[in-house]
DNA sequence: GTATTCCGATTGCATTTTGCAATCAGTTGC
DNA sequence: GCAACTGATTGCAAAATGCAATCGGAATAC
């Protein structure tokens, strides 16, 4: 369960936190999908991840401090997960992970979208989605003014448009 | 061996690259290393890859097509084991990789000090190494001026002064 | 008030992956 | 000829993974 330090690499370090084929889509459900609790990030990801290791992986980010658990007021017996700042500063490296992928792997349209979106909005755009998952999940005061649309609400609306495009143009055949 | 495609999530299909101990490790040598023979792989590295698994990633990476295998012309046995572009664009990856680790996980400084080098250059430093590892696998021509120094010999000087300074310290206490 | 659903897990078990040491046959240097 | 080196392969134990069933407590529907 522990973090083996096989080096002190930083490369190494990171692949070790990383380096299975969970940890990472977790924090990209809770993330991009806004996914707070146990249930939510066990039948929202495409990819199906089993309850055990669920369970495993969410304790382990908790124990290298990318995760914090805390009591949900609205209900005895449910659980809040929430980013600290080690894992919101991930953005970066999951807006390359997915240009990269966009680029060399065969992504579908649909999931590719937001991909594309942050890649193009840049720095500045990561920084404004950094503050508000500092916001949502640190409770830290917001930098955007008000009216701003959220990032993950732009996120959400291209990934919609995509597929409402897409039945639209699957009616027209 | 091949790829799931648990689904055609960017992020995900990067991660089924990526997403295990050793793969990006190999590359990490391959890159900042310059390794490029079996055995380099397997003796260099400081986490101490077995020689099943160097095997099996090494002909996954092939599959994947992140990498390239020739006949070695001095040796009739030897492979060398060559990126490709594929490859070659994961350093921005890696530099943020690197930078992450950094900051939040316990890195040792002699090992740290080629990612701070590489995190300072930015984008640009980036560019003249990618170039640098196109010239040395892909055969391409170097557009950098005769005379600039590698990037690679860069991070090798920084990383040796380090060493130099550390054991000047330790002689003095 | 009671049946049902939902909550975050846990258990048992078969399959797969990993780590490690030993080994292999061909090649090279001397 | 022979030791050292080349890129692997094999056998085996240990760990991780995937899957289905299940748990006790809590909320919800009626």
């Amino acid at each position: 369960m522990n973090i083996d330090r096989r080096s002190g690499c930083p490369i190494n370090l990171s692949l070790e936190v990383f380096g299975d084929r969970w940890s990472l889509i977790i924090l990209r459900d809770m993330i991009f999908g806004g996914r707070r609790h146990f249930r939510e990030i066990l039948n929202g990801s495409l990819e199906g991840i089993a309850s055990n290791i669920l369970a495993d992986r969410l304790k382990r980010l908790m124990e290298l401090g990318l995760l914090t658990k805390a009591d949900d007021p609205s209900h005895k017996q449910k659980a809040i997960y929430s980013l600290t700042e080690m894992a919101i500063t991930l953005v970066p490296i999951m807006a390359h992970l997915g240009a990269w992928g966009r680029v060399w792997l065969p992504v579908s349209e649909e999931l590719s979208i937001r991909a594309e979106l942050l890649e193009k909005g840049g720095q500045p755009l990561w920084e404004q989605f950094m503050d508000e998952l500092r916001h949502e999940h640190l409770g830290a005061p917001s930098r955007t003014p008000a009216g701003t649309p959220g990032v993950r609400a732009q996120l959400r609306a291209a990934y919609e448009a995509v597929v409402a495009r897409n039945a639209e143009a699957a009616r027209e055949r």
